[in-house]
DNA sequence: AAGTTGATTCTTGGTCCAACAAATGAGTCG
DNA sequence: CGACTCATTTGTTGGACCAAGAATCAACTT
């Protein structure tokens, strides 16, 4: 019998996708919903991947190497392949793989998304927020007028922003704001030089600090939106 | 000229991943960047850059494997590799990608964003719409009660708050929701099986989109986060 | 003669194989 | 108890072949 076995024999039930990577992607998948395989679990050695689903070690291995792509796995030589669950990480990978230059549009979207998380969450952030927090809060941004470069004070502006939307204590909303972290730097880097410096970004969450530590929801939700709306205008200058 | 530069050469700038396919994936990476590569132009051969890179061509498909992975690159058998945008549709896959098992907290959350929201872009949502589109968002609705199982079912019930979400016009918003569809929709099938059956969920959205015809903002946002909450409620029955 | 069509060849990704290197867990021996 | 050896497993390499598509060119038709 000659080795070079036909993939698509008898045992394929589903996706007959032309493509023998997927296919074993599919089956390993398929292994892991139906074997009930959970988070810390092993899955078979390569090898044994080979012979139960008839391919080539290369064919497993880029298999995995999707698998590994998509944070579902995570292999160290020896010990195999672990069952994980990183994907939301892998999202962050991805954002921060950058190819594409940010358009006008993607600005306008994601600062309009900041307005109506930051400005509307207002209730959870005032409920959560402790004496604490705040103190924190404008240490940040003591730190961010003190950062010698455009970039280190851009991540603590972004660092003081991410902290107000941790108050709201939601993760996903969190681990969104984490994945749109590359994007975001990269929006306040280019607009934000000149207001940085000249301490209007300072002065601007001094304010909004100020509203949060008095309770005054109006001020905050005006102030937070003026303050983001700001960046925009300067995005237009150039 | 000779092209083949050694791998852990000088211009190992960056992530010295002690992984060979990592080292090919960040120079190719790198060639993209610094070759000012756009969408649409292709890469070099496999060949090519196995010679360029001083690799072999399993490593460099390992390599490639994750470039596809990520959505950078695409990839047919004769025409060779062109560089493409679909991370948004990666990440959609990503999450696509069910593993565990959701938990309450994940459903709070999710909820939670839900609502943060669609209640809170009524004046997009109100500034945008059109009569036309009333009349379609009905039609959904109408779609969804003669739906034949729960998942087509919740499938058109997303499909009406995605449409709502359409209208604020925010590219991101709708992103952001298209990533989350497949949790979403779990978490519909999961909690909403009577609700559905009994025509609850026609009702409330009947009353979400009248107060919208008629403008009424106060009742709008009221009853999209009870209808929201709702869902919320036969969560925790099981 | 020009255009079209068909066959042929060549390129290129897709898959497989065999082998070696490196790492590491496990067993063994001092 | 510790150091050492060994076997297993992933990481990497080089080579081989196949299939499909692009390119080229010859033959045929109009």
């Amino acid at each position: 019998m000659p080795i070079t076995r036909n993939v698509s024999d008898e045992d394929e039930t589903e996706s007959e996708s032309s493509s023998a990577v997927d296919a074993v992607l599919a089956q390993i998948r398929a292994m892991i919903v139906e074997g009930g395989l959970k988070v810390g679990d092993k899955l078979p050695t390569e090898r044994e991947l080979c012979e139960r689903f008839n391919s080539s070690r290369n064919t497993v291995r880029e298999a995995m190497r999707m698998l590994k792509a998509f944070g579902v796995v995570e292999v160290r030589p020896k010990v195999g392949a672990t069952i994980v669950d990183q994907r939301m990480n892998r999202a962050f990978d991805l954002f921060a793989f950058n190819v594409t230059e940010i358009s006008r549009q993607t600005f306008d979207d994601i600062q309009g998304f900041r307005e109506l998380i930051e400005t509307g969450s207002v209730t959870q952030i005032f409920a959560a927020v402790t004496p604490e927090n705040l103190i924190e809060l404008r240490e940040i941004n003591r730190e961010m007028v003190r950062a010698k470069s455009v970039i280190e004070a851009s991540e603590q502006d972004l660092r003081l922003h991410t902290r107000l939307v941790t108050l709201i204590g939601n993760k996903s909303i969190l681990d969104i704001y984490r994945i749109m972290t590359p994007v975001i730097l990269r929006i306040m880097q280019r607009g934000k030089t000149r207001r940085i410096i000249e301490g209007e970004t300072y002065r601007e969450h001094q304010a909004i600090l100020d509203a949060l530590e008095r309770r005054d929801a109006l001020a905050f939700q005006y102030l937070m939106r003026t303050h983001l709306r700001a960046g925009l205008s300067t995005f237009e200058e150039e």
